[in-house]
DNA sequence: ATAGTTACCACGACAGACGTAGTACGACAG
DNA sequence: CTGTCGTACTACGTCTGTCGTGGTAACTAT
């Protein structure tokens, strides 16, 4: 099975990761089994990879954290809610997605 | 004009660059002014970016150099030529965009 | 007992893209 | 005859996102 570098995906993983935070809040660990298996085993974000990407974001302003105390065994979750500003970030990068892919395509033969 | 960032098309660079040598050699300054064109100003390489690809493309052996002394005024130009292996890396990038394209489009709402 | 799953974090390294600056020659306008 | 634009690069240092390694900690199944 072909897998995705993380070379060429760079710069997608903000899309990926707030396309799974539109409809309700979720946290990393989740995340990282949505991508997989909505990837198809395509594509397994690098665990530093994407909690590095909830800090810059959360910095930025693209999304919030809270965090549930109350799970069963004393664990801890940290939740991440998308930020109106965030919504308006993925829209913009989504366009540029579209741009992007258009451009590309015209450099592949065949 | 909405314009592409670097770090979208970042991983993509390669192709692009290989793909304009794909049917003769060529050299930074044309290849510079190729994607401009090809692109529709969408997307302009900056001049650094092209001449450190094209420094690391020949330390992995996928394109090879030669100067032409003889330009009008004493002037150089320095050509690269795309080697079989630069074929095949460019063949596989190829298919790599192909799968990347459909796991990010999974992930476009709308 | 111990391996596996859940859930996360710290630290440092690396590579590609970028900003800035510089070289050098020719053509052409003012 | 001075300055700007176009051609054709190169050097140097910085930044950012990804990754490798390793660690913590609790529950769950064998």
């Amino acid at each position: 099975m072909a897998e995705i570098s993380s070379d060429v995906i760079r710069g997608y993983n903000d899309i990926i990761i707030l396309f799974l935070l539109l409809n309700s809040p979720s946290y990393g660990y989740e995340i990282s089994k949505q991508i997989r298996t909505m990837s198809e085993d395509k594509y397994i974000i690098k665990e530093t990879t994407l909690y590095s990407a909830f800090t810059r974001m959360e910095k930025n302003g693209f999304i919030e954290s809270f965090v549930d105390e109350d799970l069963a065994g004393g664990k801890k979750r940290t939740y991440y809610r998308i930020t109106p500003a965030g919504r308006e970030y993925y829209r913009a990068k989504c366009e540029e997605w579209t741009l992007t892919k258009e451009v590309i395509e015209k450099f592949i033969a065949g």
